[in-house]
RNA sequence: GCUCCCUUCGUCUAGUGGCCCAGGACACUGCCCUCUCAAGGCGGCGACACGAGUUCGAAUCUCGUAGGGAGCGCCA
């Protein structure tokens, strides 16, 4: 039988780092065996799901590239179904009606607590032989073993064993008409046939629990996989502060989505000493049960120094692509003057961590120059040899007939040469002139993005300066 | 409190009884290259949580201790 996986988000926020990994995990476990991968949204917490959080996930998971071949399924959608399950199990007498209100459940937890035990349902109406009733406190509970133990072996975490004597009766449909969490995913892994349950391992608890549900409904159990979590730097659970926040943050902030799906897939997994994974490398290789069993902290500069690597070596017109993005962002219309993008990138990819950075240094290209640094002017426009220099220069631009890099680089060449320097006593004025600053790409790249109009202005008001 | 899970350089990790006085990557750092800044090349710093045991031999197996995490909801 072929695989089938899930990713199954909750909207109750967006698509985020640790989300994104369970995501891709599942996704690419089920590439790899040629499977399916489904995606449900398991929307039946009706207080904190919100539309806006379904389109999140969904613009999160296009943006990475992780499309399903099934879905997005609602739970909401559903409601029919789950009911109908679990009142056949009441029939079965695999679960039973209960009626206690909320307080009651509560005071009984604080006795328990009190009394330095587990908390638990005391299972009053297990045995109850009370006639079915109408009552708004009327729940499901599912009728669980109560001796033995439940044994699974997870395909991340090993052998897992766990008494049936530290399971309560839990609720599976609740008074509002709602099925419960446990309930309701084991109702849709059945109905959608999946093989692999992979996601993150805080649900090992949870875990026992549906497998006796499956054993209830008379359906095979799937394997399961839980993955580790993601800590934030700090090694503190993912907050707001550093880490939690949508992967479309990560776009904003100028990472490439294949960088940040190479980050995710070496953060807890490995292929011997590789760093550098192409998507098609990781559903090669990847299998979800070499995946590591303890948490991993995020770590933001790695993720930028992986970002950098795909910068320097994809191609650079496909890098200009999302570069032009964060310029539209930042206002500039590239094809209403200024530099080719592609051009930019060529001049920039290793000199920028991340596309935001790349589009913040090549605005000296965009707009028009405006200041100037002070330092910079006093040491290289002030220099004894910069009027020569610049006018030598000058020269020798203003006579090219060709505008390409690297006739530019000959013309300060021949430059430095007429007046008897080496190229840096031309470069740094010229740089300075050009940029205001006294760092910048190559300087025959850096003249050149320019535009031949544009560098013959900024060197006449650097003469200007440099006389003054 | 109870149950379950986890523990190799600051971080991500390799390692499945001898190849390991522990390898790679990020970060930090020295040198080289050089028109600035980068990028790159060559080095450096730096870890098997602790304690017993099994074994000729343990990062690797067992037990214990400590530390961390998850769960114990009519939340998912």
């Amino acid at each position: 039988m072929s695989i089938r996986t899930r990713f199954a988000p909750s909207p109750t926020g967006y698509l985020h780092i640790g989300g994104a990994r369970t995501a891709l995990y599942c996704w690419l476990e089920t590439k790899h065996r040629g499977g399916e991968f489904i995606l449900r949204i398991e929307d039946t917490d009706r207080e904190r799901s919100t539309d806006a959080a379904v389109q999140a996930i969904l613009d999160g998971m296009g943006w990475l590239g992780l499309s399903q071949d099934e879905g997005p399924y609602y739970q909401t959608l559903r409601m029919d179904r789950y009911r109908e399950a679990a009142e056949g199990l009441v029939k079965a007498g695999k679960a039973y009606y209960a009626y206690e209100s909320k307080e009651e459940i509560e005071a009984m937890r604080a006795a328990a607590i009190a009394a330095g035990e587990k908390p638990r349902y005391n299972g009053h109406y297990r045995d109850s032989s009370e006639p079915l009733r109408d009552d708004p406190n009327r729940v499901i509970r599912f009728r669980n073993p109560t001796e033995g133990s439940v044994v699974f072996e997870d395909r991340i975490k090993g052998r897992i064993e766990w008494a049936n004597a530290e399971l309560d009766d839990l609720v599976i449909f609740r008074s509002d008409g709602f099925p419960t969490y446990n309930f309701a995913v084991v109702v849709d892994d059945i109905d959608m046939r999946i093989t692999d349950v992979i996601r993150g391992d805080d649900h090992v608890n949870n875990t026992p629990r549906q497998i006796n549900i499956y054993h209830a409904l008379g359906e095979p159990v799937p394997q399961f996989a839980h993955l580790p979590m993601i800590l934030g730097p700090d090694g503190q659970k993912l907050s707001k502060r550093h880490g939690a926040v949508s992967v479309m943050q990560y776009r904003d902030d100028g990472f490439l989505p294949h960088a940040l799906l190479n980050y995710l897939v070496r953060l807890g997994w490995s292929h011997g000493d590789q760093e550098l994974f192409s998507v098609e490398q990781m559903i090669e290789l990847f299998d979800v049960g070499d995946a590591n069993v303890s948490a991993a902290r995020f770590d933001l500069e790695k993720l930028s120094w992986i970002n950098q690597q795909y910068i320097k070596t994809d191609d650079p017109a496909e890098v200009a692509t999302h570069l032009l993005w964060h310029l539209t962002e930042a206002g500039i219309d590239p094809s209403l003057g200024g530099p080719d993008p592609v051009d930019v990138v060529i001049a920039l990819r290793e000199r920028a961590q991340t596309l935001r950075e790349m589009a913040d240094k090549a605005m000296v290209w965009y707009l028009p120059l405006t200041t100037y640094d002070e330092a910079a002017v006093a040491k290289h426009l002030k220099a004894p040899t910069a009027l020569p220099a610049l006018h030598s220069v000058r020269a020798q631009i203003e006579a090219l007939t060709q505008w390409k890099p690297e006739a530019v680089h000959e013309a300060i060449k021949v430059a430095a040469e007429a007046i008897g320097e080496g190229m840096g006593k031309v470069a740094q004025p010229l740089r300075v002139a050009i940029t205001g600053t006294q760092v910048s790409p190559s300087i025959d790249h850096t003249v050149y993005l320019a535009g031949k109009d544009e560098a013959l202005a900024r060197i006449d008001r650097a003469i200007a300066l440099s006389n003054g």
